[in-house]
DNA sequence: TTTGCCAATTACTTTGGGGTAAGTAATACT
DNA sequence: AGTATTACTTACCCCAAAGTAATTGGCAAA
């Protein structure tokens, strides 16, 4: 409560900004509450399911998640080789924030489409 | 409940990819929690209390912000100008959500940290 | 008369997020 | 021999986001 802004905000380790790095990531999100939903995925799975992300930026997401502890990795010695993602038990505390977050998406988006559009007639 | 997945992730209207397009900048993150602690602000005083934002970053962040119609602003006829602004009715209620992720990322950043350090030495 | 205030705007440059396409290893199937 | 599969990696490129720095306008105070 007694928190200053000033020095929460110019802190260069302030945990909202360390936090937004992974969180503010469009790809990391998509891949956490897709986790959330199916459990245990491998990658093709999660490639699909999530449907308009390339393979590279799945690699790229999937790499910082783990580098984080939000998501882990179990490979299988076998070919054609098969990789396992799941949440960690970190992970999954962040799946109802998210889950809220897209809860209020579902119920503004319409008033923010109408806001915007509005906005574009006057200007 | 039913959602498809897939359906809801190759939806180009997905309300959560609406969404995480505001919610996803860091700077917009900054200046609804601020705004939401501090209530009515002008633009100096955000530049201010934020600290590294560029003015032209602010800027542009309260336009979009505007335009979404989860801040309003509000100009005075004055010399030198003064422009206030305050989160609408709207921008109030994501204050919450925006708070528990800040929360989430006090509690787990030491963790985070700390699996980042292990998975750099590891490799 | 020069400075300062406030809220921007403009011009310019840099960074890096993200796309595509191709390549890789190792094996099983035809 | 050739092709498919899986989970990537690598190389190359583009463009929009964001940073920097200077400038604006109109008035008051030093």
């Amino acid at each position: 409560m007694e928190n200053n802004l000033k020095n929460r905000n110019r802190d260069p380790d302030c945990p909202v900004r360390t936090v937004l790095d992974r969180i503010g990531d469009k790809w990391a999100v998509l891949v956490i509450t897709t986790l959330g939903e199916e459990g245990t995925m491998r990658f093709n799975h999660l490639y699909e399911t999530i449907g308009d992300i390339s393979q590279k930026m799945l690699t790229v997401t999937l790499k910082k998640l783990q580098e984080d502890g939000l998501v882990s990795r179990k490979m299988y010695q076998e070919i054609p080789p098969r990789v396992e993602y799941t949440l960690t038990d970190t992970g999954v505390t962040l799946v109802p924030l998210l889950n809220a977050l897209a809860e209020w998406a579902n119920a503004n988006m319409k008033g923010i489409k109408k806001s915007r559009s509005v906005y574009a007639e006057v200007n």
